[in-house]
DNA sequence: GAACTATTTCTATATTAGTCGAATTAATTC
DNA sequence: GAATTAATTCGACTAATATAGAAATAGTTC
């Protein structure tokens, strides 16, 4: 996955705002841009430390110079910010796209069929194929190594369907999760 | 202001989220539950670690726990996240906004009658009163205390009206910018 | 080109914070 | 209730960094 890189460049975005004076000047140059004396009066810290801080800033996109006689004003970059949080709503929306995501055409149109927009199984198909499909639907909401008692299994379960006992038993029969004999205890099983 | 106390959760928020790891924790999070340890071995550090991190990413919201078990799964509270993201696209988004606040009713009305949708003038009103409205509505664009060559003047202004060299002369005429006799410098008026 | 100015770079320091390992706590199992 | 297990807290170490002041740089004015 490229998906590394972002990772880099997101820990850096997340970093530079994580300080208060970077924060606010940023919100200062949203307003208006500024010189770097300016900066350092308003924010009541020396004209170095400034300096420092917007070649941080610069570095991550978000803020740029341009000479102006004597003076360099700075000015915010908007569209890095908002690239940025744009990103980040994307990924605080999973309700969806998280699970289905990676999933075959068929797959994609078995749960547009048989589950309702937030999610739940509005009905379960004959065939076995599509059948599995909606198991493994649910499966995600399961962790690996961890032992589920009966009760909060269905507690889970009743997020996908009111029928909480037939879809449990489905789950084991279908080889998804597997059951302890003596204390009623429920797995997920390996895949592989 | 209350705005001071969003400043404080902000910082926290992207400092919380500005260390490679909570962000990696974060980005399991979005996925399913995890229990402390399955996120020290993913992560390949030691579960005192996780346990320090997932504190803080639960002091700041983005994450809570339920006991399941032996476990403590944790997940991601995904309401956090988008709210903070929206906030942040609202900062990143000044175009009109960030001017136009705190303008009188007769000031937003002049402003939508002789602006476009991006804040370029298209007339010029015959009253003094309104006239003087988009004069000051292209004023935030030059910052107190910087000389301006002319070419840079009608650089900016150029954003506004074709017609940057009565609009400079405007500018002086009506008292909001002045002007240097010899090198042609231009500088903002402080407001008074 | 000399004087001046804002900005940047450099150096040093002090505080913050991430990490680990050990000890402690809390909860579950038999 | 004793044993087991996961999680948290504590203590110590190390690395990163925010900050100020001095020196160097780049650009402007006369």
């Amino acid at each position: 996955m490229d998906n590394n890189q972002h990772v880099g460049d997101l820990v850096e975005f997340f970093k530079v705002l994580g300080e208060p004076n970077r924060l606010r000047i940023v919100g200062l140059l949203g307003q208006r841009a500024y010189t770097v004396e300016q900066l350092a009066v308003t924010l009541g810290v020396g004209a170095s430390t400034v300096s420092h801080h917007l070649a941080r800033l610069a570095r991550a996109g978000l803020v740029a110079a341009r000479s102006e006689s004597y003076y360099n004003l700075y000015s915010l970059q908007t569209n890095a910010l908002s690239g940025m949080a744009k990103e980040l709503l994307a990924q605080a929306q999973p309700a969806r796209p998280a699970h289905e995501q990676g999933l075959s055409d068929f797959d994609r149109k078995v749960l547009a069929t048989f589950t309702t927009s937030d999610g739940r199984i509005k009905a379960f198909p004959m065939q076995e194929r599509k059948f599995r499909v909606l198991l493994r639907h649910v499966l995600p909401s399961f962790s690996h190594g961890v032992r589920y008692t009966e009760k909060r299994v269905n507690e889970i379960l009743s997020k996908y369907n009111d029928d909480t006992a037939r879809l449990r038993r489905w789950l084991v029969d279908f080889g998804y999760m597997a059951r302890e004999g003596g204390g009623g205890k429920y797995w997920r099983v390996d895949e592989g």
